[in-house]
RNA sequence: GCUGUUGUAGCUCAGUGGUAGAGCACUUCCUUGGUAAGGAAGAGGUCACGAGUUCAAUCCUCGUCAACAGCUCCA
C-alpha cells in the first residue's frame, strides 16, 4: 500500500502502482472526468502512470496551469496527427503549449494558408472525437534515432541527437507518434472545442540562419462554451486595440516622414497626457521629490561611464555627431547618468538624504525595426522617471514609500488586479550583472523585505534583473484579463560608485549613497497604451479629453448652449458645444461614440428655467437639473475618483 | 534585424493592363427637430515612393519606405 497525501492534508492508502485516473475515480465520477493530469511530488505526470511510493499528489483540472498545459499539449499532437495525415511527408519541428493554447511547427511539402485551417480543425475533432488513447513508451536514444531516422524527419533526429543519454519517452495517438517528455491527457477525447488561429513563419529552433518552418498556431478547450467565451474576449481585445482607439479618438499619429515609433501627440491625447503627468508631480510633491529638467542628448562619455555603453553596444542608441565630428553624442537613452551629474553638482551632507529628483524625461532607444508596436514599444518616449539617492538606513523605508505611490496611482486608475514580480539575478550567469555579491544581496534583501512589509502579492523571477540591480516590476490586468508590465522600482548601487557619488556622514567621512530609480507608469506612452486597453477608451471621468458636450435641440438654443459650457468650463469642466445643424438623435449617437462622459440636451424647457437635461455614457437619461447642481454634481464625481484613493 | 502579408480619398475598404469607386467624414443648400444615423447637391486621389517590362502600368517584375503578423530582442 502508499499513503497519497492531497493538498488539503488528508491522506488516503491506495494499492501501490495506482494511477492517479484511479485515486480520482475513487473520490467522484465527477472529478474522474474533468481531471486532466496529476502533480505527484511536485512533478506533473500523466493519469495513467502508476505511483509506486507514498507521495503528495494534487489531482490537476482545468483551472490549474499544469492541467491546462497538459491538455493543449495533447492538443499539438492531436493537430500533428491531423496534419500527418492531410500531408502525407510533412516533417515535425515541435509542438508545445504555450500560455494560450498551443503550436506545431511544421516543415510542409505544399504549403499550407489559413484557408486551409477549417479543414484542418474538422480533422481533429473528427480523431478527437474517436477517444485515441495516447500512450507513452520509453526507449533507448539509438531506438529513437532509429525511428525517427527510418522516418525521415531529420527534425526529431537533430533534437534527439542533442538529448542526454538515456531513456527517451515517445507519445503516441492514432497513427501518430512523437518524441515527447508529457505530461499528456489518457485520450483525445477531452478535446472538445478547437480553433487553428494562424499561421505563421518561426525558424526552426528560433535561429535566423536555420530553415523556416510554418507554425500553426490554435486553442482547444474542454467545452464548446468555453471556445466560445475566447473568441468573444479576442473580439473585445480587437475592439480595445490602442492603435485602433487611439485614431478613433484622435489621441496621437505616427507620420513616417517624422520617423518610425516617434508618435506624434495630438490635442486630445497631449491633454490626456498632461494630466496623468499633473497628477503624478501633485503625488510626488508630496513625498518630497523635485522636479529637475535635463538635456536630450549627453557626451558618449558619459553613458561609458554609467556603464550602459558596454552593456548595450552602439546599436541600441541614436548617435550625433558635431558638425566637425570632433565630439559624439547620444540621443539620451536615459536619465539616470544625467541625474547624477546633478547629485554631484555639490558637497551633500547625510541631513541632506534622501535627495529625490523626478523628470518627465525623453529617451530615444534604437529598438529594432521588428520590435516597434503602436505606443507600447517606440523609439522615443518620455519615463515618468525619478531617482531617490538614499542612506544604506533610509533604502528600506524609501523603497516602501515608492511602492505607496505605485499602489495609489494603480487605485486611481483602477487597476485593481496587479501583481509585483521581484526581478532577480540569474544565479547561474552573474556575469551579466555589474556589481559586488555583497551589496547585490543587501539590495535584494531590501526589495524582498519592503514587498513583504508592505504585504504585496509577488512572484520571483530569477535572471530578470537590471544589470546594475535587482528590481521590483509591477504588473497589472486590465479589465478582460490581459496582463501587463507597467511600473518598476529598482534598486543601484552600481551608479553611485561609476560616478563617484558621496556624501559627508555624521563622522565627518565621505560614504556612499544608494540609489533608486522608479518610474510608476514605466512610460508615459506605454502607460497611455495600457489605459486605453483597460478602459476601452473610457477614461475616468477626470481624465477623459472632453468630459461634457451640451447638444442644443436645435439652432435657436445654440446661444444657452454656449452659455452652459463656457459657465462649465469656468469651473473647470472640460465642456463643449456640438452646435451642428442634425437632429438630438443624431448628437447624441456621435458623442456617445466618442465616448463623452456626460452629455446636456438643452432646449426650449431648460432654457426658460436655466437647467439641463443630462445623459450618461452609456446609461442614457439621466433626467434634468440647473447647471449650478450639475457642477457641483461633476466637481464631487472628480474629487471622489482622485482623493478617495489617498490612504 | 529576419520571414511573410499589406499599402487606392481624412477614415473603413471595393476595383481594373486603356490614368478610378462606395460608405462615413468634409463643404453648401433645404430642414429647426426632445434622447443612438433627416434630405439634396458638391468638393476631394501622381492608386506609398523609385526603376523596369509594355504601344499603354494603380494593376505585371525588381528595389526602397511604412504598417501588420510571427521569429529574435527588450535598460
Amino acid at each position: 500500500m502508499v499513503k497519497i497525501t492531497f493538498p488539503d492534508g488528508s491522506v488516503r492508502d491506495y494499492q501501490a502502482g495506482v494511477t492517479g485516473m484511479a485515486i480520482a475515480e475513487s473520490i467522484s465520477s465527477r472529478l474522474a472526468q474533468e481531471v486532466l493530469a496529476v502533480s505527484v511530488n511536485g512533478k506533473v505526470q500523466d493519469l495513467n502512470m502508476p505511483i509506486d511510493t507514498d507521495a503528495e499528489v494534487k489531482l490537476l483540472k482545468w483551472e490549474d496551469e499544469e492541467g491546462r498545459h497538459a491538455f493543449w499539449h495533447t492538443s499539438s499532437h492531436l493537430l500533428a496527427e491531423a496534419l500527418e495525415s492531410l500531408y502525407p511527408g510533412i516533417k515535425f519541428g515541435i509542438g508545445p503549449a504555450i500560455e494560450n493554447g498551443f503550436y506545431y511547427d511544421v516543415d510542409s511539402p505544399e504549403p499550407i494558408t489559413e484557408g486551409d485551417l477549417p479543414r484542418i480543425e474538422a480533422k481533429m475533432l473528427e480523431l478527437a472525437r474517436g477517444k485515441e488513447p495516447v500512450v507513452r513508451r520509453e526507449v533507448s536514444k539509438a531506438e529513437a534515432l532509429k525511428t525517427f531516422t527510418e522516418k525521415g524527419d531529420q527534425y526529431k533526429v537533430e533534437l534527439i541527437t542533442d538529448l542526454a543519454d538515456g531513456t527517451i519517452s515517445f507519445y503516441t495517438n492514432g497513427c501518430f507518434t512523437d518524441l515527447c517528455r508529457g505530461p499528456h491527457l489518457p485520450h483525445t477525447g477531452f478535446i472538445k472545442a478547437i480553433k487553428l488561429t494562424s499561421v505563421a513563419g518561426a525558424y526552426w529552433r528560433g535561429n535566423e540562419k536555420n530553415k523556416m518552418l510554418t507554425r500553426i498556431y490554435g486553442i482547444s478547450f474542454p467545452k464548446k462554451s468555453q471556445l466560445d467565451e475566447y473568441l468573444a474576449m479576442m473580439e473585445e481585445a480587437k475592439k480595445r486595440d490602442h492603435r485602433k482607439l487611439g485614431k478613433e479618438l484622435e489621441l496621437f499619429h505616427f507620420s513616417p516622414r517624422v520617423g518610425q515609433g516617434l508618435p506624434l501627440w495630438l490635442p486630445k491625447g497631449a491633454a490626456l497626457r498632461d494630466r496623468l503627468e499633473n497628477f503624478l508631480r501633485g503625488v510626488q510633491k508630496e513625498y518630497g521629490y523635485q522636479q529637475v529638467i535635463t538635456p536630450h542628448i549627453g557626451m558618449k562619455d558619459l553613458y561609458v561611464t554609467s556603464g550602459h555603453y558596454a552593456k548595450y553596444g552602439k546599436d541600441s542608441f541614436q548617435p550625433i555627431h558635431t558638425p566637425d565630428d570632433s565630439e559624439e553624442f547620444l540621443l539620451k537613452p536615459m536619465n539616470c547618468p544625467h541625474h547624477c551629474e546633478i547629485y554631484k553638482y555639490k558637497p551633500r551632507s547625510y541631513k541632506d538624504l534622501p535627495i529625490r529628483l523626478a523628470e518627465f524625461g525623453t529617451v530615444y532607444r534604437y529598438e529594432q525595426s521588428g520590435e516597434l508596436h503602436g505606443l507600447t514599444r517606440v523609439r522615443g518616449f518620455t519615463q515618468d522617471d525619478a531617482h531617490m539617492f538614499v542612506r544604506p538606513d533610509q533604502l528600506l523605508d524609501e523603497f516602501k514609500k515608492v511602492i505607496d505611490i505605485v499602489l495609489y496611482i494603480f487605485k486611481t486608475l483602477k487597476f485593481d488586479s496587479y501583481t509585483a514580480q521581484i526581478s532577480l539575478r540569474d544565479p547561474n550567469n552573474k556575469e551579466k550583472y555589474i556589481g559586488s555579491d555583497e551589496n547585490w544581496a543587501k539590495a535584494e534583501s531590501a526589495i524582498i523585505e519592503a514587498a513583504r512589509e508592505k504585504g504585496l502579492n509577488t512572484v520571483v523571477e530569477y535572471g530578470e534583473a537590471a544589470f546594475y540591480g535587482p528590481k521590483l516590476d509591477f504588473m497589472v490586468k486590465d479589465a478582460i484579463g490581459r496582463k501587463w508590465q507597467l511600473g518598476t522600482i529598482q534598486v543601484d548601487y552600481n551608479l553611485p560608485e561609476r560616478f563617484d557619488l558621496t556624501y559627508t556622514g555624521a563622522d565627518d567621512k565621505p560614504h556612499r549613497p544608494i540609489m533608486i530609480h522608479r518610474a510608476p507608469f514605466g512610460s508615459m506612452e506605454r502607460f497611455v497604451a495600457v489605459l486605453l486597453e483597460h478602459t476601452g477608451g473610457k477614461f475616468p471621468l477626470w481624465l477623459s479629453p472632453d468630459q461634457v458636450v451640451v447638444l442644443p435641440i436645435s439652432e435657436k438654443y445654440n446661444d444657452y448652449a454656449e452659455k452652459v459650457s463656457k459657465y462649465l468650463n469656468n469651473y473647470d469642466i472640460r465642456s463643449q458645444v456640438d452646435n451642428r445643424n442634425e437632429k438630438i438623435g443624431r448628437k447624441i449617437r456621435d458623442n456617445e461614440l466618442k465616448r463623452i462622459p456626460y452629455l446636456l440636451i438643452v432646449g426650449e424647457k431648460e432654457e426658460a428655467d436655466g437647467l439641463v437635461s443630462v445623459r450618461a455614457q452609456g446609461e442614457g437619461d439621466k433626467g434634468q437639473m440647473t447647471m449650478e447642481a450639475f457642477r457641483d454634481f461633476m466637481t464631487e464625481l472628480v474629487r471622489k475618483e482622485i482623493e478617495a484613493n489617498k490612504q
